[in-house]
DNA sequence: CGATACTTTGACCGCCCTCAAGCATCGTGG
DNA sequence: CCACGATGCTTGAGGGCGGTCAAAGTATCG
């Protein structure tokens, strides 16, 4: 019985088949696990979408760029996540490491030649991209409903839940995101982000930390966000 | 050969059935069809998602709600979309009729069976996710990055090619949608609505005409959406 | 005709953006 | 070791876009 973490952080289930490495994940089966640096970009919105991609380990941030230079973040992905699924002849989206990253690289024909194959597979990444569905939805009421508080505070409670998929959960979160970055995913300017943490932070919601936040009081946050 | 649009406007073909009526869509064979008036509700936010819906006919809203009250839309379904495809246990948005709607209602034990026996059924189920999940991306961009002209010049558009997905090609852009309706969609009041449809009117972009509007200058509303 | 629902338009205000300056941190090379 | 540039963060001052509030106009239906 392998156990795997699908796009969503739910396990993938895989009977039959045993977990003594990633190397048993039928998806590994046909990619060798590569390594980038962070901030190297995986994948560029509008090249031809040849590859799938399949996050191992750290954080690769999605967004999609308007033709004057405007850019808006659509997700972050987090290990097990799969990147450029779509149907489509070219990416949606860039996807760029937050982190060093380690993941796998599939050919589309092998790859969907693999799921075609296991129709138990098939079903649960219809399960995974449902998931994000939902997931774009909700983030469609914080970008076009919530003020810039309620955004700040939702963005950190949900990154807590995202790392919290990954690893062990806890008060402290890490934000390998420039302002800027956080900004492009909440539609705000790096400046009304940082004085919104700032703020945050002197009402003792949340302390600022190298590289990210702690979690100071995770009511009021969740009370803020409007959840 | 049956051809049937599915979710996106995309045509899925059933080779070996013939396309008498759409009681020969492998999905009615286990559905009856039913209609409801304009207004009426198909099933709401954090209802027991028991159901899977298919539009037949009509267009359906399809929105979000904070608790205070505050909406957002997040899609208008067309026909052949189909509603409630997520494998969670409550709906998470509301469907509410925008004209008067036929649709079909499927037990989801009875659907997946269905699409369990037929693997290309299922793969145009996938595809059909993928571009609504490509969709709901590029609506993250309009309502994190966009101005309110440019939300409306992009709504007008993008209903329209909404529509042409279902009857022919036309200048003319039935809005069954009020201005709270569109703004909600748009992250905008219906006041700022009301404005720039007035504005794009005065400059002649597109003329008011009732229950909808006419495009007079196609390419000034491309560029004013910034695609 | 009156009631209801929706739209339009105006006046004003506030949230967030813009622009700008100063500070902190880090890696690099003299 | 420090000087330095590069990069990112914070904070302030001011302005504009879109929200809020209000009132009048229009359409539809009993």
């Amino acid at each position: 019985m392998l156990h795997v973490r699908d796009f969503t952080g739910a396990v993938l289930t895989f009977p039959g088949q045993h977990a003594r490495s990633w190397a048993c994940d039928p998806f590994d089966a046909i990619a060798r696990r590569r390594g980038k640096p962070a901030k190297s970009v995986l994948f560029e919105e509008g090249a031809p979408a040849d590859c799938i991609v399949r996050l191992v380990t750290g954080a690769v941030l999605l967004s999609k760029s308007l033709t004057d230079g405007r850019r808006q973040v659509i997700g972050i992905a987090m290990p097990g996540d799969f990147l450029g699924l779509f149907m489509a002849d070219a990416h949606g989206f860039t996807a760029t490491a937050l982190t060093t990253v380690e993941f796998c690289r599939f050919d589309r024909k092998q790859f969907f030649a693999l799921v075609d194959e296991n129709p138990r597979l098939g079903r649960q990444l219809f399960s995974a991209t449902t998931n994000q569905l939902t997931l774009a939805q909700e983030h469609m009421v914080l970008l076009g409903r919530r003020n810039a508080e309620e955004k700040v505070a939702s963005f950190l409670l949900r990154l807590r839940d995202q790392w919290a998929r990954v690893r062990t959960a806890s008060a402290r979160v890490d934000l390998p995101l420039t302002r800027q970055d956080i900004g492009d995913y909440l539609g705000l300017t790096l400046e009304t982000v940082s004085r919104v943490v700032s703020r945050l932070a002197r009402r003792k919601l949340i302390a600022v930390i190298p590289d990210g936040v702690r979690i100071l009081d995770l009511e009021a946050l969740g009370e803020l966000s409007g959840t």
